[in-house]
DNA sequence: TGTACATCAGTGAACGCGCGTTCACTGATGTAC
DNA sequence: TGTACATCAGTGAACGCGCGTTCACTGATGTAC
């Protein structure tokens, strides 16, 4: 890898490439897409891929810490800036959005989860990512109860993988919607088993 | 491929390739095993793999098929040979059992989902299961609530992909075991359940 | 201001390894007589 | 019962393609004077 100072154009063009393969690795998984697609997506050859990482994995690495810091950053912006049932309301609904699934722009559990599991590396600053995760939707459950939280979670991505994996689109959207009439019983109040 | 009959020697190899198969590509994913170590496991060379499957594909899909069948003919008996509480209680339990996790025996649905939603080939068939796995827990479900057995679906999963996503063995269980209380909210008691 | 030169981001051909796949062959099993 | 032959499951060397990686080169941008 060249070794050369940061530069507007240079990082600019690093971020390009970050970009497309976050959205490429969720779409298509990691062993998936190759550096030729990710550079392609990107407008460049694939040559020049090893100006800006050192590897594959090296991108890979760097796009899952990116994607997961973000998605805590977020949530726990609007965990500390929104009372409890609005800030649920505003983490749970835009995780399900089916648009948002099939364009790959999703949370990256549901999708890279069972990949960067496997591609084992910098699990640390995932770990790190996930607390944080966890702590923010921990504020937002009545009692703070992280148990409920982890639950939450849990169906979240659950919802996402099987909407991912159903061929009917009927069945992918049911996932979606069932799981946030579970999460947000305020929008229908007639789930009964809510454990206080 | 060659085309034989089929012979107790033959089938015995055939099935021991299955099993093995369906353990590795659930502990370090489909792309991630090659047909070599498939065969290593089954005590073969890989040599001999074309005489038992047209191609890696095929004993993708032939694993695919075979273990979510599996899963849902065990589903749709539990359901049907016990109450509703006790059902969901042996269906539940086992799921998220800790070391069936870590061995790569657990459901194909965490661990492969990914990978066959983008492998996609016999997607029928996969479908097919997958509504037999939700009617089978919506059986369980009280008023028989199709909607609270996909939720009850996403929890499972998502549960099953955050505990093998986890670097830290406490949070790991943490997410199963907050899953099975939030999902079996009266019982408590550890019923040992039949293996699938 | 223009010219000469240095530096840089990106190009695209080429390399090499891994892995899916093929195939000629072997040792073992079963069968006919 | 033993011998000869056919069939079979499995072996392991070899092939070829894809993909990650390297590298000599190019055109563009910036800088010195």
């Amino acid at each position: 890898m060249r070794t050369t100072e940061a530069t507007p154009r240079r990082d600019a063009t690093r971020q390009r490439i970050l970009d497309e393969a976050g959205r490429l690795f969720r779409q298509d998984g990691v062993d998936g897409v190759g550096v030729d697609a990710v550079m392609k997506a990107a407008g460049l050859t694939h040559g020049g891929f090893y100006a800006h990482f050192a590897s594959k994995q090296a991108l890979v690495d760097q796009v899952a810490c990116t994607l997961l810091q973000r998605a805590e950053a977020n949530w726990d912006a609007i965990s500390r800036q929104h009372d409890r049932t609005q800030a649920l309301a505003r983490i749970v609904t835009p995780y399900l959005d089916a648009d948002r699934v099939a364009a790959g722009t999703c949370c990256p559990l549901p999708t890279l989860g069972t990949d960067l599991a496997r591609h084992a590396s910098s699990r640390q600053a995932i770990g790190a990512a996930l607390d944080g995760m966890i702590a923010a939707l921990t504020r937002c459950m009545p009692g703070r109860r992280r148990q409920r939280a982890l639950t939450t979670l849990s169906t979240l991505v659950g919802a996402v993988v099987l909407a991912r994996l159903s061929d009917d689109p009927a069945l992918s959207k049911a996932f979606l919607d069932a799981a946030a009439d579970s999460l947000l019983p305020a929008v229908k109040p007639a789930s009964s088993a809510a454990p206080p």
